[in-house]
RNA sequence: GGCGGUAUCGUCUAGAGGCCUAGGACGGAGCCCUCUCACGGCUUAAACACGGGUUCGAAUCCCGUUACCGCUACCA
């Protein structure tokens, strides 16, 4: 059996998390995949929350989704807030029409009940278990020695059912069956049913399981393309062969299975262990876990720009084929494609992650950069006008690679030294240079603009009529000014400083006893 | 164990039979620029997992081996 879909209609792409924790990065390309593809064939993008699993409520998991897809500028235009025509769009209040599904392949006799306990269930398992085979599946082997509607005679299913005695329903597996459709990035993928199992598909508490809610919510919800994680890919036989029992054979969507992201060391897939232990974040965006109170830091947190987090996301596996690595978002709607997707997992390099957003502040416009520095500055309490914070941007933002960078680059600028790295100074330190400081600010003072080209010509002359060389005065100059060997090129640093602050700091420096 | 997937520099990758003595980026090393730190420029080390085919010719196609990853729940 092959499935090949029809693509003649109106794009529609999900993505369906479920709501039980931080918002992993690799989440968050599967969101940026679908969202690029959809804006790229003018189609939908909708937010579908998969909560049929009542035992792992997380309160406020949903609205933190939400807030990092508001972040990272990659909203859904349907989900649970913003509604839409194919709503609801929480699976957990949908749970009635899942039933109906379910109960129409049992009666098709493509799914069947079963009765048995989960300690039922977990002494087959030990009793089936050999060496041979370690994890023995509910299928086509082992079916018919459980209690089932396949094993019991009708009428005493009939009791049982009236009875209310909790049950599930299984999907019937065939039993040598190829199945096989066509991945958008693998290529053909084919399946024998032989080794597939009889998944549950409705749990005894009336919730669908993934596979059942997963593939009557897509249909429901006309999805035409599923971008997941490659860990999808042993279930998709599966979901094809319930598109096809329940009726919906000529409307299966396009698939295409995304690589993992991968640990920096060792193997497999990037947790959030990981990062704390390696000391980056894993998450979008600050996550506090409602039951114990630990918080963890996001990417946002630590300082990182939607834009740059989401280049930097579509180049894990994904190019364009040239040697282009930045890319605007309008540029990636416009470039992306999934047949261009890597097969292959990707370790996640936070030095390189970085360097994205390095190049983000590096390249932008200060004025795009100047909510975040004001909030930066609001928390230092520090009050400035705009064009000056702009000014102090440009000189800065080439040597800043996260936005916390923004303030140490700059906080002299709003703040006089408290300490001088006096060792610097005093290596080469004599009576006349201190002459020279002593002098300097008359010599700034006269200088008719105080621009940076006029004061080092001030400072230069001024040097040569002492006899000295400019090169051995600089340093000095700086760390006067700053406090250290640091910062953009010192006559910058001093004409944004400001004439009279300048020559304050030159002054005040020099009273200090170690100048003496 | 079974099933599926993947396999190019340390890392992300380009490469769709000859353009490959394998290109770029991050990171590393070195040099230049230089008042500090950066930025920028230049140079450099570093890879086709292995074995068989197919072919005049293979990193590219096929088969096998190996390694790694994923799945194998009334979790998604």
């Amino acid at each position: 059996m092959y499935f090949c879909p029809l693509m003649d209609k109106k794009v529609r792409v999900r993505f369906a998390p479920s709501p039980t924790g931080g918002l992993h990065l690799g989440g968050v390309r599967t969101v940026l995949y679908n969202y690029l593809f959809a804006r790229q064939h003018r189609g939908d993008f909708v937010l579908r929350i998969e909560d049929t699993d009542q035992t792992r409520y997380v309160p406020g998991a949903e609205e933190y989704i939400v807030d990092c897809l508001q972040w990272c500028g990659l909203e859904p235009d349907e989900s649970p807030q913003k509604g839409g025509k194919y709503g609801p769009y929480r699976q957990s209040e949908r749970k009635e029409m899942y039933k109906q599904y379910a109960e129409y392949l049992v009666k098709k006799g493509f799914a069947y009940y079963a009765f048995d306990t989960p300690e039922e269930l977990d002494s087959m398992r030990k009793e089936f278990k050999t060496p041979e085979d370690p994890s023995p599946q509910y299928g086509h082997h082992t079916r018919i020695k459980m209690r089932n509607s396949l094993t019991i005679p009708e009428k005493e299913v009939k009791e049982l059912m009236e009875k209310g005695t909790t049950h599930v329903i299984r999907f019937l597996m065939p039993e040598n069956d190829e199945v096989s459709f066509t991945d958008m990035i693998r290529g053909e993928v084919k399946f024998n049913t032989h080794t597939l199992d009889d998944k549950v598909l409705l749990k005894a508490d009336g919730m669908p399981t993934y596979h059942l809610a997963v593939v009557v919510d897509d249909h429901l919800m006309q999805i035409t393309h599923i971008f997941r994680g490659e860990e999808w890919l042993p279930s998709t036989p599966l979901h094809l062969l319930l598109w096809e029992r329940l009726g919906w054979k000529d409307e299966i969507p396009q698939y295409a299975h995304l690589p993992l992201i991968l640990k920096p060391d060792g193997k497999g897939k990037l947790s959030k262990r990981d990062g704390d232990r390696l000391g980056f974040p894993v998450y979008a965006m600050q996550w506090t876990d409602p039951k114990t109170g630990e918080v963890t830091k996001g990417f946002r947190e630590i300082g990182f720009l939607p834009e740059a987090f989401n280049n930097m996301l579509a180049l894990l596996g994904w190019n364009d084929g040239t040697e282009k690595e930045i890319f605007s978002p309008e540029e990636l709607v416009e470039k992306f494609s999934m047949e261009r997707v890597h097969k292959g997992g990707a370790k996640f390099n936070f030095e390189k992650a970085k360097w994205f957003n390095h190049e983000y502040i590096k390249r932008g416009d200060s004025r795009m950069l100047l909510p975040y520095f004001k909030k930066i500055l609001q928390e230092k309490n520090v009050q400035e006008n705009d064009d000056r914070l702009l000014s102090i941007m440009d000189l800065i933002k080439e040597r800043c690679t996260l936005l916390p960078d923004l303030w140490e680059n700059s906080f002299f600028f709003f703040q006089r030294p408290t300490e001088y790295d006096k060792e610097s100074i005093l290596k080469k330190w004599d009576a006349d240079k201190k002459q020279f400081f002593k002098e300097l600010p008359a010599a700034f003072s006269a200088v008719e603009s105080f621009t940076p080209g006029s004061l080092e010509d001030a400072f230069k002359s001024l040097a040569e009529r002492k006899n000295l060389k400019a090169g051995g005065l600089m340093l000095p100059l700086r760390i006067i000014l700053v406090g250290g060997k640091f910062g953009p090129p010192v006559f910058h640093i001093a004409e944004l400083l400001g004439k009279q602050e300048t020559l304050e700091r030159i002054k005040i420096a020099l009273r200090w006893e170690f100048m003496n």
